[in-house]
RNA sequence: GCCGAAGUAGCUCAGUGGUAGAGCAGCCGAUUCGUAAUCGGCAGGUCGUGGGUUCAACUCCCACCUUCGGCUCCA
């Protein structure tokens, strides 16, 4: 080999001896004209560059096109850029924020003293499709630091030079510019702005600097962008899917919930039909837990302040109480946890290690003080009723009680037809020491008995620092909503640290007092949380089990109201959530409001079923399925509530 | 809590300084009908709340409340 060439190892092994100084986008033309066409980026030795940066050493190469998502997330950072340079250009006074690639496209911050308009946006977006036409190329350039700081000092861009002194380690500083838009950036970029095209200017969001409360706020552009116009349009498409089955819109629709500012933000009133699916849910989970052997309490919703102080919930979690309730003599708060209570139950009296794990359970009520932006419908709201539990158990038993809740969870899960999930295992951030209590032998101990009782499950997790409860770390189910967006709802915590705040013990097989270990378990997560899910899963189309009407009586005529009532009063009777619509309407507007309501069966009833005492029957995505006897219908359909079936 | 947008009849939404509108829902009447909207009539609103500007405010200004999109937070 001369000193004058190099070697390109691809990625199937093949090596290319190229002269020094040869790009990937010429290695790519060598391959084929096609591939150097869908080219974005290449990765070289694990690192992504430009196509455009000369090889300089024998190096591994890969040519990457919009099949490789790093690639399109390069497409999508350059599309920030664009964003920039247009709004530079049509608003030269504004400050430069950061412009990285989201999941589904880009954002770029701005500071300006105006809003943004949503004519603003407009214009915006045409700049950067007028920028784009004309296919203005992306190139790298090197500066030393200090003069990256004096252009951008010179510019007033201050949140620039505050991430040029911060991310610069290096004496060089790398910019890319796009025309004269010239900005701070790692890079790397695709080649020029010709090939975006499939973008969309979606809100414009105020967001802190870096992301910290109580830093500047800057404006936030948000952009959709995909290298295909089509799957833009997918994403949008999504976007109205994901609006139709929104929970509130279909709580609105269905009658299932409202909320008044009478009663106040965060505290949703279930209406008759919203309360019946709770009730059934909270029927369900119940009786799954006796089962398991769990034993059901009640418990208060207030507490002495000096409860949750003991427990160090007042230390940890106070900003997120409601404040005391000051009394004469005490100081009352509502619960934001249920976990005090739950240890006081254990206490009643002294256990014995014969009886351990003792599982107590309750659809705990508790009360967060939520910050006022953050509520949202049923699914972020400042009273909650979880489907809680403490084990008190030995540590030996950890193994087998995690993987019993376990098998809760995946049962429940089946018979609720979610099918979408994630393990996430949810340690303590190690830097932060005043978010969670210190103890760091007990961290270690509980971290590494979750990781061993999920690899013991062979379940696969991912591990998330930063994200454990301020007593211990816990082991999240995430469920991802239409749009794919994960939310914590099954929950499973080791907790060394309240059994010795409140002392607890239990005797062993050697008469001496032990140490219990305590999980925290939540299986259907909130009612509220878990109800605002199946809406969206179902989009209101529950299965029977859980639909609050399972069938509708409709009467073709007057004539056959009477016989109509009597079906209703059979299937009530049967057990089954029936309604009787007597309305002065057509059968065709009966039904058109029965699917509407998403009502799993409709029974019409004419002359001929009233003569033969049969029903016919329509489900609301299956149709017409013709006549039957009332007694086998009403059979079949107590056998698929049974059987939870998901239809 | 912060930034932005919005709030008009039960619901969905028109209404840009001069007497508040529609469709659906509701009520009354007619119609008695076979698988996604029968016809007619009636009723329904201190235009989110409170201040202000004006001869006059749903409309302009200020404050607050609530909702929505984000940020931060989170079951």
């Amino acid at each position: 080999m001369s000193p004058e060439t190099i070697q390109i190892t691809l990625p199937d092994g093949a090596v290319r001896e190229v002269p020094r100084g040869t790009t990937a986008a010429q290695i790519a033309h060598q391959i084929s004209p096609r591939l150097a066409k869908e080219a974005l980026v290449a990765r070289a030795d694990d690192q992504l560059i430009d196509l455009s940066r000369p090889l300089e050493q024998n190096t591994k190469v890969a040519i990457l096109t919009p099949k490789d998502a790093d690639a399109v997330q390069v497409f999508r950072h350059s599309a920030s850029h664009l964003l920039a340079a247009a709004v530079l250009e049509l608003y030269p006074e504004v400050k430069l924020g950061i412009g990285p690639p989201t999941e589904t496209g880009f954002f770029y911050e701005f500071v300006r003293p105006e809003p943004f308009t949503p004519e603003d946006l407009e214009k915006i977006e045409a700049k950067m499709h007028e920028l784009a036409a004309k296919d203005i190329p992306n190139e790298r350039k090197l500066m030393p630091k200090p003069e990256a700081l004096e252009l951008y000092r010179n510019n007033q861009q201050q949140f620039k030079c505050e991430l040029v002194e911060e991310k610069a380690t290096d004496p060089m500083v790398s910019f890319y510019t796009t025309g004269k838009f010239v900005d701070f950036c790692r890079g790397p970029h695709i080649p020029s702005t010709g090939r975006i095209k499939a973008f969309k200017l979606m809100n414009v969001a105020g967001a802190y600097w870096k992301g910290k409360e109580g830093n500047p706020q800057m404006q936030r552009i948000y952009g959709a962008c995909f290298v295909e116009p089509k799957q833009l349009e997918e994403y949008l498409q999504k976007l109205e899917e994901a609006k139709r089955r929104d929970h509130r819109r279909v709580g609105k629709e269905l009658g299932l919930f409202t909320v008044s500012d009478q009663v106040g933000s965060g505290l949703p009133l279930w209406l008759p039909k919203g309360a019946t699916i709770r009730r059934i849910l909270e029927d369900y989970i119940l009786e799954q837990e006796r089962r398991a052997g769990y034993q059901h309490v009640y418990t208060p919703d207030l507490a002495k302040v000096e409860l949750y102080k003991r427990s160090g919930h007042w230390a940890h979690y106070h900003e997120d109480m409601f404040p005391p309730m000051d009394l004469e003599t005490e100081q009352l708060v509502l619960r934001p946890m249920n976990c005090p209570h739950h240890i006081l139950v254990y206490e009643n009296k002294k256990h014995s290690y014969r009886e351990l794990p003792v599982r107590i359970a309750e659809l705990g009520t508790m009360y967060r003080y939520e910050r006022s932006g953050v509520l949202s419908g049923l699914s972020r709201v400042r009273v909650m009723t979880l489907n809680d539990a403490h084990i008190f158990c030995m540590p030996e038993q950890i193994k087998e009680e995690f993987a019993g809740v376990m098998r809760l969870v995946e049962r429940a899960y089946r018979d609720l037809g979610i099918t979408q999930y994630t393990y996430r295992l949810s340690l303590r951030d190690k830097a932060d020491k005043t978010k969670y209590v210190e103890n760091d032998a007990m961290w270690d101990l509980a971290e590494n008995m979750l990781r061993e009782a999920m690899n013991a499950l062979g379940l696969p997790y991912t591990e998330a620092p930063g994200e454990a409860a301020f007593y211990g770390p816990k082991l999240d189910i995430q469920l991802a909503d239409v749009m794919g967006h994960q939310e914590t709802y099954s929950t499973i915590q080791i907790d060394f640290h309240l059994p010795n705040q409140f002392d607890l013990g239990y005797v062993g097989a050697d008469g001496q007092l032990h140490r219990p270990v305590m999980i925290h378990r939540g299986v259907i997560s909130t009612m509220e949380r878990m109800v605002s899910y199946l809406i969206e899963l179902y989009a209101g189309a529950f299965p029977a089990w859980l639909a609050p009407v399972q069938t509708v009586v409709l009467p073709i005529t007057e004539r056959q109201n009477a016989y109509a009532e009597e079906v209703n009063r059979k299937l009530l009777e049967a057990g089954i959530r029936s309604e009787f619509d007597g309305r002065n309407e057509k059968l065709q507007a009966k039904i058109r409001d029965a699917q509407l309501q998403k009502i799993p069966y409709m029974l019409v009833i004419g002359g001929k079923e009233a003569e033969a005492g049969t029903v016919s029957v329509r489900h609301r995505s299956k149709g017409d399925l013709g006549p039957r006897p009332l007694e086998q219908f009403s059979a079949d359909l107590k056998q698929e509530i049974d059987m939870r079936a998901i239809v």
